[in-house]
DNA sequence: CTGAAAGCGCTAACAG
DNA sequence: CTGTTAGCGCTTTCAG
């Protein structure tokens, strides 16, 4: 095995062909004979020659390769967004390159470099801080995507009718909570915020007027800033001492660490209240009590956006915004019966749970 | 702004200067009057000048690139190593190319050979199947780094005395989980399996000894193959029948789901038998009860297999392999007086769900 | 069908 | 201190 690198010059030597042909036999371009082609293949096969793409991006001007910037991959939700990216993008012989920007517009901004240093041929850009403006000048003229974009300026949620925009349809998902938690003779219910981002105020103000549409109480707004546990701590001390009916977190990992910090108070829920997440984390349906929350198609997210970012390096034109579905997903922690029923299945295969509970009944 | 990408060259015509003197300006090298190099850089920034890095790596042959494939990023554990690495690698000026195999040795040759294709400097494999020999030879000469390899060879956990392998060291985690279970008094114990795979191989067989050591009951081996959730219930039923003390988990998502599986047939943790899980992932201090599990340094993990590469690709040399202290983290769902006692935080493991506890209990 | 030659954008001698 | 000149490995006219 040769030390450095074998090129295709290496391969038109051995085979004495010119390396003109060697590179169109092994892109597999058709004016070349079967014969020499296969003599090719074999030898290159044989040398271990692997193709060069810098060498091959600088002619092509293309990289095959698209930058992903997420918030923080230790995030579940951000895992799934990454993954279903990653899908996509290898199923169509892309490449990616990960950068946590860890919401910090410092950090985003060097990725956004970087990305553009490898001449990445998309990029998307998830719960990024920083504008459109700013990320799309920075990295042009490839196209960018914005995934639940965070900056500001998207908080009024009607900023993003613009082009290349994919997000999760947070509002439809509060009011589905908020109808739910009403139908379900709740009255008195409490919002806790989480990282006051875009996302965050959105569901909260949505939760607001939602309440006020249906002339309902107004919802008391508490925080959990940092998001550590301590202030997760003040909010529970908080919620115990006002007793509300039902409190909706911003999201899944926020109420389950409320819910934790809940059994301090001797607070049991449902029985006591009713407790929403947002986002369907795979472990919002192994809590226990088992939490009902909005389900984000994470994955999808991310599939789709690598899907955009796809099309428009093939059409030059970046894909319309597009608004995706959420589904709320009942489970127990807004059931009061199910405290009583001693886990009742929220959401569970329908075979495999009634014969479980046969089991059980005999 | 021009359409194209600026150059070195287009700077060079704008300053009057040469692309050499460009080319040093712009790396900061010293041989530059500090008067130029100002102009330079100042035009530019103007320009709008974006180095390519393709060209760079072609002629400087290295590419600043670390590749990183992780089992399935949609895994807690997986997102916690790739986000040490990230932030490692970039920290260092090195950008990571990321790609998931999913336990599937084919997309793990294909996403080696894209890492091979855009000249990685250094490549870590998590998780992988895939041998020693044939991943190194997939990349050479770029260093690799095996990050809990789960190839069959490693199953006696001996092999990899080699260089350049990172781990947990889950024979002492199973070791102090015995320990801990038969100092509290469980006897008879039960193993769950997942994959199958070297790992779990390993903490299974680690169990058994540790106890046939102890002269403690031989525990009895259950397995939940796909690790879907028929086969949860399935390995639940078998535990509801068998009455085991204490379950032992694969990991702690199979722990979690045991745990919601077993509260359809009344079981609670650990009132009617002790649980325990492996990984530590962030839910399971939330999980109610708090699930006892083996703590790993996951995000370090990723940090360190970075820094390990950049030691290699400096070095030349592979580092020597490394085995990682794990932490035995006691939780609520081995600690029987949790379910009686008051007053801390933690005193009401099945707190949730007192009537259905009573309504079994009775 | 195949080859020769001209770069892609950048760095690294080697001269001035 | 600065400029000239070869390439890095590959693709792509343009001729044969």
């Amino acid at each position: 095995m040769p030390r450095a690198h074998v090129t295709i010059a290496d391969v038109a030597r051995a085979t004495g062909a010119s390396v003109a042909t060697v590179s169109r036999a092994l892109r597999e371009q058709p004016e070349v004979s079967a014969e020499t082609r296969r003599r090719i293949i074999r030898t290159a096969r044989r040398l271990g020659y692997v193709p060069n793409r810098a060498a091959r991006s600088l002619v092509v001007r293309a990289t095959q390769t698209l930058g992903l910037l997420i918030p923080d991959g230790t995030d579940p939700i951000h895992g799934q967004v990454a993954t279903g990216f990653e899908q996509e993008a290898t199923s169509h012989g892309y490449s990616v390159l990960l950068a946590n920007g860890f919401d910090n517009p410092i950090q985003e901004r060097s990725a956004l470099r970087v990305f553009a240093m490898h001449r990445a041929d998309g990029i998307a850009l998830m719960g990024s801080v920083l504008s459109q403006r700013e990320a799309r000048t920075a990295v042009r003229p490839s196209p960018v995507v914005f995934v639940n974009g965070e900056h500001p300026s998207l908080a009024g949620y009607e900023a993003d009718l613009s082009t290349g925009c994919l997000r999760a349809d947070d509002p439809e998902g509060i009011k589905a909570v908020v109808q739910h938690l009403l139908d379900s003779g709740y009255r008195k219910l409490v919002y806790v915020g989480g990282p006051g981002s875009a996302s965050d105020l959105t569901r909260r103000d949505t939760m607001v007027r939602a309440l006020a549409e249906a002339r309902a109480p107004r919802p008391r707004i508490l925080v959990s800033r940092s998001g550590g546990w301590e202030s997760v701590d003040t909010v529970a001390a908080a919620v115990a001492q006002s007793r509300p009916d039902a409190v909706v977190c911003y999201d899944d990992k926020l109420a389950l660490r409320l819910l934790d910090a809940l059994r301090v108070y001797g607070i049991m829920i449902p029985r006591d209240m009713a407790l929403v997440g947002f986002d369907d984390i795979p472990f919002a349906r192994l809590a226990n009590p088992r939490l009902t929350t909005v389900a984000q198609p994470s994955v999808e997210m991310g599939r789709l956006a690598a899907a955009m970012l796809l099309r428009a390096i093939h059409t030059g034109v970046i894909p319309p915004s597009v608004r995706l579905p959420v589904r709320l997903v009942i489970r127990e922690s807004t059931t009061r019966e199910a405290a009583q029923a001693g886990g009742k299945p929220g959401d569970r295969p329908a075979g495999t749970l009634p014969r479980a509970h046969r089991n059980h009944a005999d």
